[in-house]
DNA sequence: CGTAAGATTCACT
DNA sequence: GTGAATCTTACGA
């Protein structure tokens, strides 16, 4: 079991994050985009750490999804996808970049886009990404994240499961957590499936009732 | 090679 | 709420 040392104190007194591993991913993206939630976005760049808590998941189904990029098969951009899962896949769009996590694996092309986080450790390092005024609109959409956490096509395809650069962990304490369920934002096709994971009353999401501005 | 579309964000009304 | 910015990717000629 790979473990990382957390030197700011997040989640407890000495704590200690469990890296989470290959087998974590290698589950459907529903799944995986509900436990997703509460766990910790680990961004490590030029010795400094940037750290957020998960709070805002949509999941892409391998089958009878015409929302996912690799929907009509396999193309340069969606490759990642139909590998191995536990890897990053990271994508433009306009001026900005997604980060997904690829789920399942076996050529089933499935995967977790993150949409929000909460900033927890490294805000610092992230203003200086992504100046803004107010905290609440630093992490809170899919763009602004890999922007704050300096996440762009060069980490497409990176191993998350390796403690290197970009990775997850579950925190050292963890209280149950509230799901709320919603259809997915932005997307112009399956508009209805409900495949948007938020953690409950959250003032850290995109978008809904809970949303700070 | 040209063109259209997009899992976004921001400024503005 | 609406529209523009902006740029990569996909696809057809």
């Amino acid at each position: 079991m790979q473990r990382v040392c957390d030197p700011h104190g997040i989640g407890g007194t000495a704590a200690w994050h469990k890296v989470l591993a290959p087998s974590f991913y290698h589950r459907d993206p529903v799944t995986v985009a509900c436990e997703l939630l509460g766990k910790l976005l680990v961004r490590s760049l030029d010795g400094d750490f940037m750290i957020g808590r998960v709070v805002e998941t949509e999941a892409y189904l391998a089958a009878d999804d015409p929302a996912n990029h690799a929907f009509r098969g396999r193309t340069g951009r969606n490759a990642v996808m139909f590998g191995p899962p536990g890897h990053a896949y990271v994508y433009a769009i306009h001026r900005y970049h997604c980060l997904n996590v690829v789920t399942e694996g076996e050529g089933l092309p499935s995967a977790v886009l993150i949409r929000a986080v909460e900033p927890l450790m490294g805000i610092d390092r992230m203003q200086r990404q992504r100046p803004t005024g107010r905290l609440s609109t630093l992490t809170s959409g899919p763009g602004r994240l890999c922007q704050a956490l300096a996440i762009d096509r060069t980490l497409n395809g990176w191993d998350v499961t390796r403690a290197q650069r970009l990775w997850f962990v579950a925190p050292a304490c963890s209280a149950s957590v509230t799901i709320t369920v919603t259809a997915r934002i932005g997307v112009t096709s399956a508009r209805q499936l409900p495949l948007r994971f938020c953690l409950g009353m959250s003032p850290f999401v995109s978008r809904g009732p809970y949303a700070r501005r």
